[in-house]
DNA sequence: CCTACCGATCGGTAGG
DNA sequence: CCTACCGATCGGTAGG
């Protein structure tokens, strides 16, 4: 096998145009999960949107759980990596703020996270301990990036790492769904940015996401 | 009629039992709307859980979306009213600090307005207009109560009152979800309470709910 | 308030 | 990858 502009060619043929149909099966089910939730979402409109029969899209998914993950694992290797690696600190913080402007652009992935994350709180819910678990990492990323920043000296004094932590990411989420609930009217970045900034001793840098 | 001790009784009778049904019926939706969302939710669920059938149900509720919404009134009038009714300024922001105290002791209620909110954020579940139209409502009532502890000299400066009521709304729902997902190791209120004691110039009241 | 039923839809499987 | 089917469950109605 070998490449030709990213598509695996020859022998591998079959198999490119497999992962194809994965990751178009993986974009409609984000969507419609998105849209109606887990409990929503039916395979065989998921499958529909693909131009598969339903059983089609077992064959790639064999449960509908299974899809679920697979969905939520596959944002997250798109998203945080590439937004977070190799930073510390302040710059942690200001990655999440430059992640919320870039989330502004796609109305489906804050609709996916805010509508499964609400179902989602529930101890039954299959994606209840993926969320659970994302929620500590998160949470505990974000504490470490205050500590720093406090080592750093360009916080406010009598900031406290674990509760500034949760508070920044509840204001994350909160305004995602005050963000839905307006018809979007509304500046999530901004108002997280000065939320931020009000903490801090040094200004915030213009707010592109350059480093 | 005549009331008893709360009961109204003789002619009243088969009214006053049909009115304690239908407070128990929207309590066990109540508390299944929470565990499961509306879609999750089945009308013969609520009604076993009411020693009913489930067109006995349909008989107080002529759809599931009226209850839905039933449930969502009654826990307004309930709450809302009675913490924040009277109140100006800070100790608006104070009444909502001492709610979210009130909350920690009830699961079930933060589950149903986390869960349904999510779900809701969809422009076409039969909630979205109920929560798009409580938030406008909240966020204003908020935004106002910044603008008067303003003028009335308690706010630290350079804290703009639009965003600051966008701030604490967000924080009140995403401590919420947090809550649920560490299964309730997290002082809601406390954190709270810390974001809006930054914001003034003078002490907090000591956390109780007196005036 | 009940039993009995309606048509629709669900996730998943059989068999090819 | 398909058609065809399984048993289960859904919200709501008929009729009493």
């Amino acid at each position: 096998m070998r490449k030709v502009g990213g598509v695996t060619v020859q022998a591998g043929r079959g198999y490119a145009k497999g992962r194809a149909k994965r990751r178009e099966i993986l974009g409609q089910a984000m969507a419609l999960f998105g849209e109606v939730g887990y409990r929503g979402a039916s395979l065989r409109e998921i499958a529909t949107r693909c131009g598969l029969s339903h059983p089609g899209l077992l064959h790639h998914f064999p449960t509908k759980q299974s899809l679920l993950l697979a969905v939520l694992e596959h944002r997250d290797e798109v998203d945080s990596a590439e937004l977070l690696s190799g930073r510390t600190g302040l710059a942690v913080l200001r990655g999440l703020v430059d992640l919320t402007a870039l989330n502004a652009t796609r109305p489906g992935i804050v609709e996916l996270f805010t509508v499964l994350s609400g179902e989602a709180t529930a101890a039954g819910h299959p994606a209840h301990a993926y969320f659970a678990q994302r929620y500590q990492t998160t949470v505990r990323t974000v504490e470490h990036a205050y500590e720093q920043a406090g080592a750093d000296g360009v916080l406010q004094p009598g900031i406290e790492a674990a509760a500034a932590a949760r508070q920044f990411v509840a204001l994350m989420d909160g305004l995602q769904i005050q963000w839905l609930l307006s018809h979007r009217r509304l500046d999530m970045a901004g108002i997280l940015r000065a939320h931020l900034q009000a903490q801090l001793t040094v200004p915030l840098a213009a707010g592109s996401s350059l480093g």
